[in-house]
DNA sequence: GGCCAGGACACCA
DNA sequence: TGGTGTCATGGC
């Protein structure tokens, strides 16, 4: 067994299925993921439940809000003002192009998605890969601070690789299968979370038979 | 009271 | 192309 699959299956015999991405709607996802950049997700939930209560959680709602009143609404998740007008240039392509159906633009090729979502002002590959995965059940491998994180502490990778560097290593040595590319991200978030921040701690790792990084302690 | 969180972008050398 | 500053709230 590769690698990454023996890393897989520790991960998901200590932590189970992850179930994500927590959300009601492919919508919700992508919007999720905007909001999520760079801030704790609870953080994020705060700002989802705001948008819920004021009937404003989709793509013409969004549109047509006033930018101040969008600001105030995400304002818990953080970079409000960004991230209000991120949304907005990212509902205002949906409506320009795609009559605001976001599945429009998830049933592109692959490639041709994740250009135009990378084109749009305030998405990078992270939020790109997130959308194409998670709200398009597209085989886009997500990579996060996380990923780079534990797999170079598992020697994996070496510090000095680039976003499309550690997604391609996923993406050749993964079977291309969307639940597989699903699990394994919220299953290194979930480690992460526990086990790997900027200060491990690896009492009762999982991974402690595969990580030398407790031994450099 | 500092650190960190499920990034992205502008600017600079 | 690589490094640095900026954006901002909330939990621990």
């Amino acid at each position: 067994m590769s690698d990454l699959m023996q890393i897989y299956h520790k991960l998901f015999t200590h932590y189970g299925p992850r179930d994500w991405w927590p959300a009601e709607s492919p919508f919700e996802v992508a919007v999720g993921a905007i909001l999520t950049q760079n801030t704790n997700w609870s953080n994020v939930e705060k700002a989802i439940v705001n948008l819920k209560a004021a009937a404003v959680l989709s793509s013409p709602a969004i549109c047509a809000l006033e930018r101040g009143r969008l600001e105030e609404l995400i304002r818990p998740s953080g970079f409000f003002r960004q991230k209000a007008e991120r949304l907005q240039l990212f509902t205002n392509h949906l409506r320009d192009h795609y009559a605001h159906d976001l599945q429009g633009l998830l049933q592109r090729s692959l490639n041709t998605a994740r250009a135009e979502l990378l084109a749009l002002k305030g998405v990078g590959p992270e939020t790109a890969d997130s959308i194409l995965l998670y709200a398009g059940e597209r085989p886009s491998f997500v990579v996060d601070a996380y990923t780079g994180r534990l797999f170079g502490r598992l020697g994996l990778l070496s510090g000095s690789e680039n976003y499309m560097q550690i997604r391609a290593l996923f993406m050749t040595g993964l079977p291309t299968e969307v639940p597989l590319y699903n699990e394994y991200h919220a299953l290194i978030v979930a480690h992460c979370k526990e086990f790997c921040r900027k200060k491990p701690r690896c009492t009762g790792c999982p991974l402690t038979a595969i990580c030398p990084y407790n031994l450099h302690q």
